[in-house]
DNA sequence: GCTATTAGGGATAAATTTGTCCGTATCAGA
DNA sequence: TCTGATACGGACAAATTTATCCCTAATAGC
């Protein structure tokens, strides 16, 4: 996956989480996927901005960590679904937390990196 | 700040709660500055692992966004302390949320990252 | 024969984040 | 005078994450 050089230290709750989703598309991945959006092609149709390659990345890490199921289907052209683990299900009510709080005040924090745009009165 | 090449896109609330605590220790600082640690020297006694550089830089980008406000006291030797602000406040249950779910899962996610290191039964 | 679909990896580059080291300045105390 | 505390920034290096490009392989459709 990528040796890493600087131990993690999980000292406290949210490095753990963080662990987990902190990645660039990962929380957004976990939510898709309980919604029914199951294969990696219908994935990146969700999210057309975010590049294949790292999708598959964190799919593989997202499977690592426990929190996803893959499923392979031995058919052609290949076929691949993913599912939330029981693991991975736990974290919807924090996942839908962030995800609440993000739309309601997205409007106040756009406003305020707006503001820091703004001239400076003389 | 650092003069950012790729435009971040906030489709959705993850992608905002992300840019605002995703830093490694944000959302930790966010935690003890609401519980009281206010001075930069006592939040790097509360978190001997960060570097003091990196802890200003977070400092910075909180402040940037609206998150917790920098109080200057103009004396020697010199005294600041940090504040949350209303804003940074709404983020409270958040933050709590994602640190109870990881203290509650740590012992889950140990285990299952323990098995991955068990050789292989033939 | 081309093209597209499907899932994904290798190699590598670019962007970003984090860390290290040193320097500014001022005052207090040994 | 030397050391430590305070807050912070510049310059740079290292680590990590994200992105780009190209490859495999089988089948359906034109």
């Amino acid at each position: 996956m990528y040796e890493k050089k600087i131990p993690k230290s999980f000292a406290c709750g949210m490095a753990i989480i963080m662990e987990i989703i902190g990645g660039k598309w990962k929380s957004y991945m976990v939510y898709l996927i309980n919604k029914g959006v199951r294969r990696p092609s219908e994935l990146q149709r969700a999210m057309p901005s975010a590049s294949r390659r790292v999708l598959d990345l964190q799919l593989r890490e997202l499977e690592f960590h426990g929190i996803i199921k893959r499923v392979i289907y031995h058919e052609l052209p290949p076929k691949v679904e993913y599912y939330l683990t029981d693991f991975g299900a736990s974290l919807l009510p924090v996942v839908d937390a962030m995800d609440k709080w993000g739309e309601a005040y997205q409007g106040e924090f756009e406003a305020l990196m707006k503001k820091k745009e703004e001239p400076v009165a003389l």
